[in-house]
DNA sequence: CTAATAAGTTCTGTTTTGGAACTCAAAAAT
DNA sequence: ATTTTTGAGTTCCAAAACAGAACTTATTAG
């Protein structure tokens, strides 16, 4: 099965997954609600390579999910900032955040206490 | 950046990304919460390849959220049921839905009324 | 003049995926 | 008694996606 074809899928789900149901994509959206926007924070916080994020944030800009706006005239330079639409899916990441909290703890080395 | 290094990563969305952050792994969860719990069940229900399939439960079960129960003992026939940990990811499930239903209505044919 | 920065694009080699066919064991149908 | 069917996978190959690094473009800073 051709993924595209969960377009017109009868399930919600299926049709979210579609649209943002990729490794990077879900990771980059986590960025976004942190409150970063760049194409090179995005690269360097996720991991993704430019290639992929360059793919993703153009998929999730058409989508309407974020939104492309230019915030350096010379030279042009464009950030990605969440509409609304982009907000609401933020309950989504909660969930995961939260089951990955319970389920998925980190053994952690001293040095690195975050989260 | 390679994506099993997500294990240890500080952060708890990308942990639970690592694991279950894939196209086909949702759409299983899915129908498990459906009430599905048979190979040919997920194969026909999200289309995803036996090879995948295959692959992507022996991950789930590894990890806990299937387990996986002998059902039949001649021929040995096999099911997945999600534990406990596999049920509290229903609310990621549920946002999923909950999303899609908002922002990627389906343009229904008059036949396909379901959902 | 040279280097640095930001946002990408291009190139190449490796992985993963899609799709179909095949296996295995036992039961059901002809 | 053979053939077909069912369920749960495995194997094979071509096609698509991905990782990593280098390159581009525009402009400012040293």
């Amino acid at each position: 099965m051709k993924w595209s074809e969960l377009d017109e899928n009868w399930c919600p789900v299926a049709r979210t997954l579609n649209l943002v149901g990729d490794r990077w994509t879900l990771l980059i959206l986590r960025d976004c609600f942190l409150g970063y926007s760049k194409f090179e924070a995005f690269a360097e916080n996720t991991g993704a390579t430019r290639h992929i994020l360059s793919s993703r944030l153009k998929r999730l800009t058409e989508a309407g999910i974020l939104e492309r706006k230019l915030y350096c005239d010379r030279p042009k330079r464009y950030e990605y900032v969440l509409t609304e639409k982009g907000r609401e899916f933020g309950p989504a990441l909660l969930a995961f955040r939260d089951w990955g909290r319970k389920h998925l703890p980190v053994r952690r080395s001293a040095s690195t206490a975050r989260e």
